[in-house]
DNA sequence: GTTTGTGCAAATTTTTTGCATTACA
DNA sequence: TGTAATGCAAAAAATTTGCACAAAC
C-alpha cells in the first residue's frame, strides 16, 4: 500500500507540473479521474469509468472524462488502445513497465507479456524506414487453454 | 495485370467455395464488394469503400458492406485494423505477405514492413502462457522523415 | 414458392460539440 | 473579475438492427 500510495503522489505531482507547465487549470475533476484511473488495476473504457466514478459519489460528466483523458495521454499518464472492439480502452502507464498484450478472442480478458525484441524490432524499422518511432502496440489474439479444453473460460462476462 | 487478374479469379474461388459451405447466397452485391476491395491498394474504411462503390455506379447499402465484410472477415480474404482512431480499416489479405504496420502520426499514412522475430514472439509467448494465438497486429507509430525535417508529410490530407 | 439477402431508415453506441453556469487564478 | 472548465444535452460519427421488398435457390 506503501508503494501504491507513492505512486498517487507521484502522478499527482507529474499531473500539477504538466497542468501548470500548459496553463491549465488544476480541478477537482482533473485529480478526481487521476486518481480513480490509477485506482483501477484493469484496462477500461470511459463508459465504465463513467459509472465507477459515479458509484462513488463522484458526481462527473463523460464531456469531463473524455476532456481529463486528452490531457492524461498528453502527459503520458495513461495509454490508449483498441483491442479490435469500437470502444478505446486505457491504461494507466506511470511506474508500470512497458508492456504488451495477449487478448482472449473469447471473454476478451487481457494479459500482459514483455519481450526485449520488440523494442529491437521499433528501433530497427524506425532506422531502415527513416521513421522516429515514439511508440508501438502490439497485441497477440487467441484462446487461453481453458477456452481451448473446456470450450469457454472464466474470465467471460457475457454468455 | 496477368498476377492481378489471377489474385481476382483466386479470391472469387475462394469466396465461392465459402459461401457454398456456409450455405449463404451467392449474390451480384457480394462479388461486386470482393472485387472493389481487391483493387484497392491501400487500407480502407467502411465509408471511403461505399462512397467509392458509389462512384462506380454500383448501386450498395452501407448495410450490405458492413454484412460482406464479416464474411470476407471469416474466410480470411480481409483483415480488420484499428489503427488508434475510432473507425476500423481493412485490408485484403490474400496473396499478400504477412506483413506490419507503421503508421505516420500526422498523416496517418499507412506503411508495411515484415520482420520474422514477430513470428517468434509469437509462438513463444503462445507456449509460455498457453494461449493458442492466431493472429497479431504491431503497429509501430512515429514520424516519417519528411514530417521530422519539413514539420508536415506529403501524404497528409487534411491541414 | 421459400427463405435469405438487400436497401433504406431508424436505433444504438461511442465520441464530440455548443452553451449556460461554475469556479480557478 | 475574466476566462477556462464543467455539466448537460444535442449533434456527429460509426455501427447495428428491423422490416418490406427483391432475388437466390
Amino acid at each position: 500500500m506503501l508503494q501504491a500510495t507513492n505512486v498517487q503522489e507521484s502522478v499527482k505531482k507529474i499531473f500539477t507540473e504538466y497542468l501548470e507547465k500548459k496553463s491549465h487549470r488544476k480541478t477537482d475533476e482533473r485529480y478526481n479521474i487521476l486518481e480513480e484511473v490509477y485506482n483501477l488495476d484493469d484496462h477500461f473504457d470511459v463508459e465504465s469509468l463513467f459509472l465507477h466514478m459515479k458509484s462513488k459519489g463522484h458526481s462527473i460528466s463523460r464531456a469531463t472524462i473524455y476532456n481529463t483523458i486528452e490531457l492524461l495521454l498528453d502527459c503520458q499518464l495513461l495509454t490508449r488502445h483498441q483491442f479490435g472492439k469500437n470502444t478505446a480502452r486505457f491504461e494507466r502507464s506511470f511506474s508500470f513497465r512497458q508492456h504488451d498484450h495477449l487478448i482472449c478472442q473469447d471473454c476478451e480478458h487481457v494479459f500482459e507479456f514483455c519481450d526485449p525484441r520488440i523494442q529491437q524490432i521499433q528501433s530497427m524499422m524506425g532506422e531502415i524506414l527513416n521513421f522516429k518511432i515514439t511508440n508501438h502496440s502490439l497485441n497477440l489474439f487467441g484462446k487461453c487453454r481453458e477456452l481451448e479444453e473446456k470450450g469457454s473460460c472464466k474470465h467471460r462476462k457475457t454468455a
